[in-house]
DNA sequence: CTCTCCCT
């Protein structure tokens, strides 16, 4: 395009008509919001509308992009419009590459470089105004941004200029933030898209579905088709059904996700050299990172996957989840960037209503230890008193902050220390600039800059069809050598990610302004690795799972050599909700090493505790790093405490049934139980409470007691006795009496199992006489009667002798003087002689 | 039995 061309374009831009009022805002104000939507062109044309404000007085205009690739190209455009070249009016600055002079008044960056600028110069003193672009992805670097650029501005820089851009933001709150800040509206430029839901069949997989609507919309519409799936997995799915299905003459599939290499990646994004139509199955990169001219067609699965950070366990996982309507318009976008096109949605209309609103911000669901950091640096300890969108959430806040003290970085009270500074400086993930600060000083900082450097790009390796992926970090480490000795890859590393890692990796060495200090030792993979992540060194528990430090198990795949070492450092890891999390990326380390080097973290008890194999008290000396136990002896004179508290733990381990309940004192417990029900003045006998308040009742009697045998060796009934003292026991024997004298003499034992319906059974000749059913607690409760036949069964159950009596007993008597004929069965049993053999002697 | 995306 020449610059006439690209100057007569510029003029038809909706953005051109809101510059006056922009610009206004800006000399009355010093904040304002600007929402404009996809194709209005503001990325390009309002920095430049700002060039010449008498308010910037010499200073600089920033402008921030999420992506490195967007703040390059704005930059280029915008020298462009001028005549330029990057780094003379308009520059970038990103991680590793900038282009800016002294003549530079636009610095397009990428969002972290302006916390950057603000750690060393919170002031901004050369800064007249910041903008911030696509503010509406919410990336943590971005809001971050805002958050320091607000207190700057409040602080030390009323004059500074701060103007949000946003695509589809709900402006308010940011306008709120901003302290009432204007809004700008300007609408966009794009081609109409149709809209046309069509959700699976009931139980019909949405992979095979999608190849179906693909194969139909291509037959119905001209261009390429994009669609938008979760995942690498998915994809592949798809593209094997479409492929079993036939793949027309003429048409040609192109997958398309970050962990593809570069060449594949570029055939997705560029239009095919034969002239085939693309069908591309691509995850959320070609939502905003890619834009691929030529796509008519979108079909979107409607699901996306994110990576969650659990607090709990300072791991992160992934979720696959219904995309967001923002997420869902976005996809929709895409098929009408060059000309009117059409959306697929395999979702219904009901299940639209229910989608939220817009992905959570990244804030919400980060690991939060790289914001804790530069909050450190910036001298705030607690960052409710900030101002923020959506706060960060505070347990993964407080997680963050665990790490950073534990790295060095932080003291106890949040306050950053020396070396917090020099790894906030270093601009890496903490635990990766712990790594590289501690392998400065074993002068192995060339090979843990290879190891940052592959930790923070993508993976290099492609795992070969069918075989698992390797884990083990080492075999990265090598690909990288020899792709710098020999320019050679081996046959599954990607060679662009080889670059960037060989040049991520010199440009870290650098920084440190280190002494070179040569490829050191490989095999001190894990032991650079447990610096950054002390949290994951594994023990072995063998067959390819390890206990973390942490406290947490993860798992390796059994084929993989690397499941059989001892010990090993998890780089990366996919923490599984309930399951053993999986190991990703891992390196070996030796014992001498982890001893020698974590020595200060290494601490020698004494544990005793409940082992349920030895169904006993174990006494161990044991030398632990975190969870793990390093090494272990028996230890020989426990103290007594220890033991029963050991005890105690082995009771509320197995239960109750480690005591010796005989007959007497099982129903001694439910009788107070059924106290207890009648007045909680009385304790509660349920196993529950009886195990919450164990120190309480059976503590005392533990002396010198350690295993299962010596527990059966113990006396309940007094011990439950002593429970509730000498007047609540005289009451309990007069109320609810074990047993209860029958007319024939016989002493029966009242069954209290069921404490609301205690039971007497007995034989039903041992009752003739009586007239009444015998009742406990005072005469207010009638035991249940169980009358059995002389073989012990029971004819009759009952809680009304008197009724009995009079119309029950000669059914019954009928039965039985059948079935017994030699025993003795009156006509009238309350004149009868009650006996406890056949007939009364 | 398969890892989403991005950045200092």
């Amino acid at each position: 395009m020449t610059k006439d061309m690209v100057r007569e374009k510029m003029n038809e831009l909706p953005i051109r008509r809101v510059l006056p009022e922009l610009l206004e805002r800006m000399r009355s104000g010093t904040s304002a919001v600007l929402v404009a939507e996809p194709g209005a062109g503001k990325t390009t044309q309002v920095p430049l509308a700002f060039l010449n404000e008498a308010w910037l007085s010499g200073r600089k205009i920033v402008m921030l992009e999420p992506r490195r690739l967007a703040a390059r190209s704005a930059a280029e455009y915008m020298s462009r419009m001028l005549g330029e070249q990057p780094g003379e009016t308009v520059g970038y600055r990103v991680r590793m590459d900038s282009r800016t002079s002294r003549r530079t008044k636009i610095e397009v960056v990428t969002e972290g470089i302006l916390t950057r600028m603000l750690q060393s110069d919170a002031g901004l003193e050369d800064v007249g105004m910041v903008i911030f672009d696509e503010f509406h992805e919410r990336n943590l670097q971005g809001d971050l941004g805002l958050a320091l650029a607000l207190e700057s501005k409040a602080v030390l820089r009323e004059d500074l200029r701060i103007l949000v851009m946003s695509a589809t933001l709900e402006a308010e709150p940011v306008a709120a933030l901003l302290g009432d800040a204007p809004v700008v509206n300007c609408p966009g430029r794009q081609f109409p898209v149709e809209t046309v839901y069509r959700p699976p069949a009931a139980g019909s997989a949405l992979e095979k579905h999608m190849a179906a609507v693909i194969r139909e919309a291509s037959a119905g519409h001209p261009g390429d088709v994009l669609a938008f799936l979760p995942g690498k997995g998915e994809i592949r799915k798809v593209q094997a059904e479409l492929e079993s299905g036939g793949v027309p003459a003429g048409f040609v599939i192109r997958p398309l996700y970050g962990q593809l290499p570069q060449k594949e990646q570029d055939a997705a994004v560029q239009p095919d050299p034969e002239g085939r139509r693309k069908w591309i199955l691509a995850t959320s990169i070609a939502e905003t990172s890619l834009t691929i001219d030529g796509v008519r067609i979108v079909v979107d699965s409607g699901y996306m996957r994110t990576q969650l950070f659990s607090a709990r366990t300072g791991m992160p996982y992934l979720a696959t989840d219904r995309v967001s309507r923002a997420s869902a318009d976005q996809r929709r976008g895409r098929a009408g960037r060059t000309a009117p096109g059409i959306a697929y949605r395999l979702w219904s209309h009901e299940t639209q209503n229910h989608l939220r609103s817009r992905n959570a911000p990244e804030i919400l669901q980060t690991d939060l230890a790289p914001l804790a950091l530069e909050l450190a640096a910036w001298g705030v300890q607690n960052p409710a008193g900030m101002a923020w969108l959506d706060p960060p959430p505070e347990a993964a806040y407080e997680r963050g902050r665990e790490l950073l003290q534990r790295l060095g970085a932080v003291r106890r009270d949040g306050s950053v220390t020396d070396k917090g500074k020099r790894m906030a400086e270093i601009g890496l993930h903490p635990r990766l600039s712990a790594m590289m600060l501690q392998a400065e000083k074993l002068g192995q900082s060339g090979l843990a800059a290879v190891l940052a450097a592959i930790l923070q790009e993508r993976d290099i390796f492609r795992s070969g069809a069918g075989a698992p992926p390797d884990s083990d970090i080492r075999s990265r480490v090598q690909a990288v050598r020899l792709w710098e000795q020999k320019g050679f890859a081996g046959p599954n590393a990607d060679e662009a990610g080889l670059r960037r890692i060989v040049q991520e990796s010199r440009y870290m060495q650098k920084q440190l302004e280190a002494e070179l200090s040569g490829p050191g030792d490989i095999e001190k993979s894990g032991l650079l690795l447990s610096f950054a992540y002390p949290d994951r060194i594994g023990q072995s528990r063998g067959g390819g799972k390890f206990l973390l430090t942490s406290g947490r198990g993860v798992e390796l795949p059994r084929e993989q050599p690397l499941s059989r070492a001892a010990y090993v450092t998890v780089a990366a890891v996919d923490d599984k909700k309930g399951a053993e999390g999986k190991i990703l990326l891992a390196a070996p380390l030796s014992l001498e090493d982890l001893q020698q080097h974590h020595r200060e973290d290494i601490v020698e008890e004494t544990t005793v505790d409940w082992d349920p194999s030895l169904g006993g008290v174990k006494a161990r000396r044991q030398v632990c790093l975190g969870a793990i136990v390093l090494r272990e002896s028996p230890a020989g004179q426990p103290p007594a405490e220890a033991v029963a508290q050991a005890l105690l733990d082995g009771i509320r381990a197995e239960g109750l049934g480690l005591l010796p309940w005989t007959k007497q004192a099982a129903q001694l417990r439910q009788r107070l139980q059924l106290m207890h029900e009648a007045d909680p003045d009385w304790p509660d006998m349920r196993d529950d409470a009886l195990l919450s308040r164990l120190e309480e009742w059976l503590l005392p009697y533990l002396d010198g007691l350690k295993n299962r045998s010596d527990l059966q060796k113990l006396q309940l009934v007094p011990i439950l006795e002593q429970m509730v003292g000498w007047d609540k026991k005289t009451r309990l024997d007069k109320e609810v009496p074990t047993h209860i004298a029958v007319p024939s003499g016989s002493r029966i034992a009242v069954d209290y199992s069921d404490p609301k319906q205690p039971v007497l059974a007995v034989k039903l000749q041992e009752m003739f006489g009586l007239h009444e059913t015998p009742k406990i607690g005072m005469g207010r409760i009638p035991l249940t009667l169980h009358l059995l036949s002389p073989a012990q069964r029971p004819v009759q159950i009952t809680s009304d002798l008197a009724s009995f009596w009079k119309h029950g007993y000669f059914e019954v008597k009928k039965d039985l003087k059948g079935r017994y004929p030699k025993h003795y069965w009156p006509d009238d049993p309350l004149e009868a002689i009650p006996t406890r053999r056949t007939r009364p002697q």
